[in-house]
DNA sequence: TTGAAAGCGGTACCAG
DNA sequence: CTGGTACCGCTTTCAA
């Protein structure tokens, strides 16, 4: 059996509260009666328990995170982010991925009554179970989501590249945009096809332009693949686009790996673009745009910090730049040069 | 003030047993009285505080998981394949990076006093701070770190692969081959380091070939492109190696970049090769060693939940198999066409 | 400077 | 089937 305080006080002659004391430099010990209680605690190999120690003080001295999936490179940076910062302030980690279990929203209640405070992220829970923490006193920040209220948030600017992006292909001599990705399964895709949509909208007022949307399940490169493929096989009837603008770069890489190997040229003949500037990225030439990953984790701790501890009451929002890195994948278009 | 089970008895005319009893379904309790329970629960937004009920039960419900760093996939998929069969058992995950921290191991002491077992990953914690946790009786498990006494652990197959790898540099034709990483660093790259000069022990032996260490420091691209910015500055001195086998694809891609962009040919004039098989070196077209990332993870995982629920008390060491996987940057060297 | 005792919010045993 | 009550291990008044 662990030893308790009591033990302790025992094994020192003394009572519990002058344990408590010494053990945490509070109140007024008598240097040598904390050195007997610094002994004996060290004889017995004591650490004093946690769950006790925050029964009593009322808090966890832990904060939560709860996140749609792990995989890709994403995510983890996202947490990574989070952690550290966190890790800085002296307040452990809880993660939870709900990544589209059914029981999110009890998973996520269940995580609330382990922690100060959390971090939600994207499309995890809805918005109402989101107030419902909120309402019950817990701190949280949104991160990768749509402001709900006053409730604190993180994003980065989707929309300011999208557009930038839509403009870019455009410029590179594309006309015929699609856009692969899922609006409805994060607030995130939802901006960037929004996005894409404005910087195309005076080009296709004018029919210099079109954009469509494709819409998939996943987010991974077999995801990317199948559409390729899909594209690939009805080009009789509907000929392929100029440019596949991604919601990711995993669409992004699986499915210009599978117009290449289809030998149609990239970008001579289709322009590819993915989102996140993965390290993949980068070898595969592939033009994306780059957003701050840790920044937003590290952002949303200090956020949640400052909330758990008290140090600010007025809500924030923060908005996070990208920036557009343009490689090999969208090089001019051929009816450009 | 959140409501607790006092509240709740006395707006239900019930005692606290009896609440406790109607709330988790265990003791028998009327069918009537459990519903005016549920509903006086019910109408004060009452939700049992984890605190109290976890000092009753002397039990946290929560694991816990420590590892060097996140960033890089590496880390994340592992920890994702934790998580993942962690939810499924009920229990939260903590999480703890050390990336180095002076103070790592009074961080992970601190976990402990959260947590019912905790795996313990790689170059982390001393072995010494190990064996004082099991010691006071945490269940642990090591992931990708050697055994420790009878402390159960889960690796991955470095010998057998890098072994297969070095013998696939001499079928190409590698003659001088340099392994880039630290060994001191990680045991992984210990067994891989290891494995490698026991593939070619026979044919150094006869002087057909040489295997020299490239010792560095981080594990990133940055590193990998040093090293060959190194290699090429001090060629005249001394030749460029056929082959470089890298601790981690990291280090392999940023090398290779930088030899490609100093027109030196791969595979042509020199052999690359990483290990982990990331995505990106798909892309790149990296020889590598792949390894069940999220099978580490989730067997680390199974492992400790059997620990914890005292499911199993003789110790386990797993050992899942890796797989080498050629591509283009270790294709027939010049020498052998 | 120290100790006694009242919580913190539950669980579980023992009577009734 | 239900209530009373003794913990679980610590923090924190309040007195001495």
């Amino acid at each position: 059996m662990r030893p308790t305080i009591r033990d302790v006080a025992q094994h020192a002659g003394v009572s519990i509260a002058t344990v408590s004391r010494a053990l945490r430099d509070s109140g007024s010990v008598r240097k040598d009666t904390r050195a007997r209680v610094l002994e004996a605690a060290e004889q017995l190999n004591f650490t004093p328990s946690r769950l006790g120690r925050q029964l009593a003080e009322r808090r966890h001295a832990a904060n939560g995170i709860v996140f749609p999936d792990l995989s890709g490179p994403y995510y983890a940076e996202v947490v990574l982010g989070y952690e550290a910062v966190a890790a800085e302030r002296e307040r452990s980690v809880l993660i939870l991925s709900t990544h589209g279990r059914a029981n999110a929203e009890a998973m996520v209640e269940d995580l609330a009554t382990r922690c100060d405070g959390m971090v939600v992220m994207g499309r995890t829970i809805s918005d109402d179970a989101v107030e419902r923490l909120v309402s019950r006193g817990m701190p949280v920040v949104l991160l990768a989501r749509p402001p709900i209220g006053d409730i604190d948030s993180v994003n980065a600017d989707n929309r300011t590249s999208a557009v930038a992006l839509g403009r870019h292909m455009l410029a590179q001599g594309a006309r015929r945009v699609a856009f692969v990705g899922d609006p409805a399964a994060s607030p995130d895709v939802q901006e960037r096809w929004s996005g894409l949509q404005d910087a195309l909208a005076e080009a296709s007022a004018k029919g210099e332009a079109t954009v469509d949307l494709v819409s998939v399940q996943g987010f991974g490169e077999e995801t990317g693949a199948a559409v390729a493929r899909r594209a690939l096989e009805s080009r009789n009837r509907r000929p392929l686009p100029d440019a596949f603008v991604c919601a990711n770069d995993e669409l992004a890489l699986g499915l210009m790996d599978t117009l290449l190997a289809a030998d149609v040229a990239v970008p001579d003949r289709v322009l590819v673009s993915g989102w996140d500037d993965v390290m993949a990225a980068r070898y595969a030439g592939l033009t994306t745009v780059r957003q701050p990953m840790r920044a937003l984790g590290g952002t949303a701790a200090r956020l949640l910090d400052e909330l758990v501890t008290g140090a600010r009451t007025e809500p924030r929002h923060e908005l996070l730049p990208t920036e557009l890195v343009t490689r090999a994948s969208t090089s001019p278009h051929p009816a450009q040069k």
